[in-house]
DNA sequence: GTCTATAATCCGATAGAC
DNA sequence: GTCTATCGGATTATAGAC
């Protein structure tokens, strides 16, 4: 396929942006194209509508998701360091497009629901390979939201020492489980 | 001081349900009006203008975080499994208005997120003393927004065999964490 | 205190030039 | 493929009757 036009991709990025950093109410066209650097009628030419636009994002997600996944399951420092750390910085492509599309999870797109859904049972899956057991990879799961949700709100994110400890906390639970094995 | 009419009560009741059901960008001043059955003209006089209302719920969460604090240190199940309990079943008004705040922070309201920093903290000092370990106070913090985060997304909740688990677990740590104290 | 009617603005979408 | 100009509907807010 050829490459897709360069637009395209800032308008998404553009999108997502705007999305997480003041929210859905915040995110019109105008502002999107503003953003992106073109004008209202060339990002309807990508996207004819703004249920397109958003339909955009959550598939650039699906895209970005499986990347994601197959990193943290090849991730050296194994799938919960890879998860919680980047549940934290949210630097990245896809820890913006992740919050973006959870925010629009939360309006009337249910695709986007579906796709966060997806996302968060391959983590989880992801962790249980990790640290073999069920419940603390839910455990686990559980914190990466809540660190996005702590990322997100605006207030300071997590001390890189809090992270540390909370990883050598999971990676002591972890050991004290699997020796405890039947 | 008299008793606020039962009018402005029903507004921020249907305006947080629409937050939290449908999203920033469905709750405008009709929807909210017509759910709390007043008028568009009815709602603006107990709330002047949108932000006026944005700021009516997030000062109606600070009256109600009080409540639930104290209710949580006084809990006789201990913290956690009410601050893990309460962020699973989402029923009750605390929760609803909770959810709607923190959706409320997601926009442009500095205010919004001021006050769910400030739960967030008071709910983490009081698991802090339930279990005496400020890692795991963290880690039982960040499970609590995740649950919400899981109950918002339109994802089935966690199971009540999983809510047990994961409960167990964290007395398991606890346990272990008081023993290999210093 | 609550309503109806309406003004003013904003937003999504279309039309057509380039 | 991108732009400007503009229409129609939605949304916030005001004015004034009851």
């Amino acid at each position: 396929m050829p490459p897709p036009p360069a637009a395209r991709a800032k308008v998404l990025h553009a999108y997502a942006e705007i999305l997480v950093a003041s929210g859905e109410r915040a995110a019109t066209l105008e502002a999107v194209a503003e953003q992106a650097g073109v004008s209202k009628g060339g990002l309807l030419y990508h996207f004819p509508s703004k249920e397109a636009l958003a339909e955009g994002l959550v598939e650039h997600l699906r895209e970005l998701t499986a990347a994601d996944v197959a990193a943290m399951r090849g991730a050296p420092e194994g799938a919960v360091d890879y998860l919680l750390r980047t549940s934290t910085v949210v630097d990245g492509e896809f820890e913006l497009v992740y919050l973006a599309v959870s925010r629009l999870s939360q309006g009337l797109h249910p695709q986007a629901a579906a796709v966060i859904d997806e996302a968060q049972e391959a983590w989880t899956d992801a962790v249980r390979d990790d640290v073999g057991d069920p419940v603390l990879a839910r455990a686990v799961a559980l914190m990466s939201e809540g660190l996005y949700a702590l990322a997100t709100t605006g207030s300071r994110s997590l001390d890189p020492t809090e992270l540390d400890d909370l990883l050598a906390l999971v990676h002591d639970v972890a050991a004290a489980r699997r020796g405890a094995d039947a």
